[in-house]
RNA sequence: GGUGGGGUGACCGAGUGGCUAAUGGUAGCAGACUGUAAAUCUGCCGGGCUUACGCCCUACGAAGGUUCGAAUCCUUCCCCCACCA
């Protein structure tokens, strides 16, 4: 069961909700990445209470631990982790870029040299659909060939035609595993694909006709993003390639992002993002404002009573002052980090709910660049 | 009082004639981070001048001396620690 519909749009813009088989995401929404099976740092109860109707596990890195047999046999990745509402797991197609010395690609899959132990790993496309299914979240990614931003024609070529094939063989795949428990639990999955192409218009386009050629697809997924290029070509991919996709499933722009990032998708059509950043950067001590970001460990915050973010409704913000969040960092209290990633989250989460009301409401050009104006006026991002 | 050891930049602590404004840490200051090998990483960290290359001061307890050259060697003094009386 995967149902998208969309409530308003303001030009590529939209407002949607996705019903997904463990419930319903309002979008346009950001995701919180939670790579092991957990938001880093972060109690489920905070996730939830920061807003998140969904989140991310990764496939390779539960695949080398605990192994998706251990978490099928406690009752699959929600009832493990604690987390009764959607959930996506990314493919490993990520860490065949963040991990380009520990891997080798062949035709066949990915050969990973475990970053835990050395151990060798294989990913085909069939085996992370399985281990996908086994973990059983809400949706599955196709596992794809990510290249840098910086990648030449040819390389993107090269990891955007293998993605088509490899998508090609998850769709297979997936396809049996679905039909071989359709009388349980066949409508529990849906798989989206990853359209790659780089920084290449040609690609890009060739992707995207590749991809819709092999649908129906309940979502689909822009990959290969973020990855060095520059911002003004992120957006140009964008403006480029989702006039082509179809309006009635969900686009999801993978890894990104920043609020600004948020903003400048949402506006050519993005409907759902994840990213590190919140809970990293919190974890660092990198808090986002309304107005830019600041770093708490600055000694302009020593005696500060402010809250991060004066508009800001996060339990952090809520209680803690700038002041007491410096305070943890210089002393390494893990409430520190905590914290912050509680409000970076909810700040992104919350932005995303302002995208959407104004679209409701019809305001959201207007609403977005008053934003955005002052998001940069100290000139940070 | 005697004997031995020691006093280095905010702190700890290397260095025992030139490559030393002085290794390393810590603290401090600033920055980065985009489908998580990250509670990580990078830079600055005596003062002044310069866009910059660089230049000039001050500095290894104090003062004096040896030497072309001293944190490093010598003399005296001050202070700290240990043991003995």
């Amino acid at each position: 069961m995967s149902q998208f519909h969309v409530h308003a749009t303001h030009g590529p813009a939209r407002a949607g909700t996705l019903r997904l088989p463990h419930g319903e995401v309002k979008t346009p929404a950001f995701m919180p990445v939670g790579t092991h099976g957990a938001v880093r740092g972060l109690h489920p109860d905070e996730v939830r209470r920061a807003g998140a109707e969904i989140i991310l596990g990764n496939t390779y890195h539960l695949h080398l631990r605990p192994g998706e047999e251990v978490v099928r046999a406690l009752g699959g990745l929600h009832r493990f982790i604690g987390w009764s509402r959607p959930l996506l797991t990314d493919s490993g197609g990520f860490q065949v870029f963040s991990l380009e010395s520990l891997r080798k690609i062949e035709e066949e899959g990915v050969e990973f040299r475990s970053h835990i132990d050395g151990v060798l790993h294989h990913l085909t496309p069939e085996s992370v659909m399985e281990i996908q299914w086994a973990l059983g979240a809400d949706v599955a990614m196709a596992f794809d060939h990510v290249v840098p931003g910086q990648a030449d024609h040819g390389l993107a070529r090269e990891g955007m035609e293998r993605t088509l094939r490899w998508l090609a063989r998850c769709r297979g795949r997936h396809q049996e595993l679905r039909s071989a428990s359709e009388s349980e639990s066949g409508d529990r999955q849906t798989l989206w694909p990853i359209i790659q192409g780089g920084t290449h218009p040609d690609l890009r386009r060739a992707s995207a006709d590749g991809t819709l050629n092999q649908g129906p697809w309940t979502g689909i997924a822009i990959g290969g993003l973020s990855v060095g290029e520059e911002k003004p070509v992120m957006h140009r991919v964008l403006e480029d390639l989702i006039p082509v996709l179809p309006t009635d499933v969900p686009r999801y722009l993978m890894g990104v992002g920043f609020p600004d990032d948020l903003l400048e998708g949402i506006a050519r059509g993005v409907d759902l993002f994840d990213c590190v950043a919140a809970t990293r950067n919190g974890r660092h001590g990198s808090a986002w404002t309304s107005v830019g970001k600041l770093n708490l460990r600055a000694a302009a915050h020593r005696t500060s009573d402010e809250p991060l973010d004066p508009g800001c409704d996060c339990e952090t913000c809520r209680q803690f002052s700038r002041a007491y969040l410096r305070h943890l960092f210089v002393a390494e209290e893990m409430l520190g980090l905590r914290l912050v990633s509680i409000h970076n989250i909810r700040f992104l989460i919350r932005l995303a709910e302002q995208a959407r009301a104004t679209l409701l409401e019809g305001r959201f050009d207007r609403w977005r660049a008053d934003w955005l104006r002052r998001y940069h006026e100290r000139g940070e991002s």
